[in-house]
DNA sequence: GAAAGATCCGAAAAGGTTTTCTGAGACGCT
DNA sequence: AGCGTCTCAGAAAACCTTTTCGGATCTTTC
């Protein structure tokens, strides 16, 4: 089905080539392009023409050569399959997008050898920046100091409180998720949770409980810890309503583990939202809306964490570097799942 | 929280520097790092200890314009968020980062304008091929036959048969996932899927009849095509057993299509797969372990989809183009939801 | 008519690397 | 001693663009 043919390829224009064809010096055609002022109008046209017809792009590689930027940066993912790490690269690569600069993109797939190949090659070829992205929120060692460009930690923030993190706010994000409950007016809140292990769960249910604190309440008994899996809401679920029977709203550490807990509240008989107001954490959309009802869900605001870190290393190339570790608010999506009690 | 401090970098060390450290010309020091044989044993060493003090790194720019090659290749997609785009380019990142070249990413979203205003940017940068990823399987228009470099389409076709595109075997997966079905003793197989205007859900249809025809068998009624939904798989299955109780397998069109099936089977009192036996599509891991019992899915082996393109992206740079649509076999990837009837 | 100023163009250097070619020693042979 | 051969080091060109500076031409003004 497939047939080979012949290679045939022509070089790309170069500004010697427009210059020639427009009857100039290689400088006064820069100049012309460039929009340099000390070319007649007439000329500027020749040569705006001639590069027209030759379809002549500048070659970066000798414009950073000479400038000293590239305009490059790198992006660094721990792995791609996660579905954290995707949407902070969507924001990075539009924040980036619009401007003039072009993304690099290298997954280590969770190896710090292979990160640490890929930096060097990166810096070999000279990227202005680097953004690290890490496919969770606990801190991940640094890049170290000594590198000779600016480095932005997303999502997972580094060790070092010398170098930028920018991440959300998985707190904050505990407390809005409880006081949207507290709005619906529900007051027997329990939280079903995912591995222990991560700091974003044991952040969001220190959130909650201090809203809750704030309000005079506590959870319906401790948070419950285990895994991120629909599974492990089912098993939970079935516990807590053999114990607490009355609760009247399930703050769940993952959509899917929301998932789970739905299903078995709809088996036993509870109605959502009307007994039992569930939510989600992640606002997966695929889940979400699948949900019967469709599911009220936290959005940590991955584009946005992503975009910021952009921009963040923009001013770092720049000459304005921070350091420290920066949040930004998540927010609640509300869907079927969460209503007020009538 | 976040401290603002003096930027504080330093150049990168070039070959200049090494050379005069070393006690020895630009081009010696060259010659030392890279292999080359007209160097002294000893020099060569003084030269590769030079290079390791500065932490030296040959800048990849300068190379590149001298080679005329530059190692790096667009990749561009239509959508990131598309869950297809995602392994493809795990498959191409990984295949190009195992050599020395490193991946632009750029996302169209989809846009015209904007993939054209990426490929120029890239053209500029000199990369020395791109790969277009796309969303759907359907024929895309092509990025035109004069551009200066190599292109290789994956997932989604180009139009213009003189192009090389890589695509997963639609009509293949559809016989392959039937066969599966008929191996475990079914003969009353149901296909609900999705949108009819994809191509995929059209050839995967078809691969399904053919391989019925060949066992002189016939799709329990007519596909039923639909939206890529739950809801969809819901309803489609309520409309199914009215009409067909005594169906013994539903070929799905999507995983996400498969639980809705298998939601109103099981709350039909259908079991699975004593009864029915459900089978998806994609193997969205997410979706077909959280399922009870697991899901038989057919995997498109996405990621090989992209090494493949890029293993033929190099030889396309190598010189040797192919052309026209070459298909990767899928793969059924049995679970739960499948078994031999008793 | 000459000096001064304005306007436009081109030569050349810089950026960092690789490669080719030339040259300088060292060594062996007659 | 003279010649050829071999090994190793360096000079210089090439890749392509931008910018600075000097020079050339033309216009204006006294």
């Amino acid at each position: 089905m497939a047939q080979v043919t012949e290679p045939s390829r022509s070089q790309p224009a170069t500004l010697s080539d427009v210059a020639r064809l427009a009857g100039v010096s290689i400088a006064t055609a820069s100049k012309a392009l460039n929009g340099r002022s000390q070319v007649r109008a007439e000329t500027r046209q020749r040569v705006i023409d001639a590069a027209e017809r030759l379809s002549f792009r500048p070659n970066q590689l000798a414009r950073g050569l000479l400038a000293g930027r590239t305009g490059t940066v790198g992006l660094l993912t721990s792995d791609l399959e996660g579905r954290f790490s995707i949407p902070i690269l969507m924001g990075a690569e539009d924040a980036f997008g619009a401007g003039e600069v072009a993304v690099f993109l290298c997954d280590a797939r969770g190896d710090a050898i292979r990160e640490q190949h890929h930096v060097r090659a990166l810096l070999g070829r000279r990227v202005d920046g680097l953004i690290v992205v890490g496919s969770r929120t606990d801190p991940r060692p640094s890049l170290g100091r000594e590198l000779p460009v600016p480095v932005v930690y997303a999502y997972a923030p580094s060790e070092d409180p010398a170098d930028l993190s920018i991440v959300p706010d998985s707190v904050g994000a505990g407390r809005i998720a409880v006081d949207h409950l507290l709005a619906c007016g529900r007051r027997r809140i329990a939280h079903i949770t995912g591995d222990p292990g991560y700091l974003a769960a044991q952040e969001r249910a220190e959130g909650a409980r201090s809203a809750l604190a704030d309000a005079g309440l506590a959870l319906v008994g401790e948070p419950r810890f285990g895994v991120w899996s629909e599974g492990w809401g089912r098993a939970a679920t079935a516990m807590l309503l053999d114990q607490h029977p009355d609760v009247d709203a399930v703050l769940c550490g993952s959509d899917q583990i929301a998932r789970g807990v739905m299903d078995v509240l709809r088996e036993r008989g509870h109605r959502i939202p009307e007994d039992v107001a569930v939510m989600g954490f992640d606002n997966w959309q695929i889940l979400t809306s699948a949900s019967r009802p469709p599911l009220t869900s936290v959005d940590m605001n991955l584009e946005q964490v992503g975009r910021a870190a952009a921009r963040a290393l923009f001013s770092a190339i720049a000459g304005t570097r921070r350091s420290g570790i920066e949040t930004l608010p998540c927010r609640v999506v509300i869907a079927g799942s969460t209503a007020p009690l009538s």
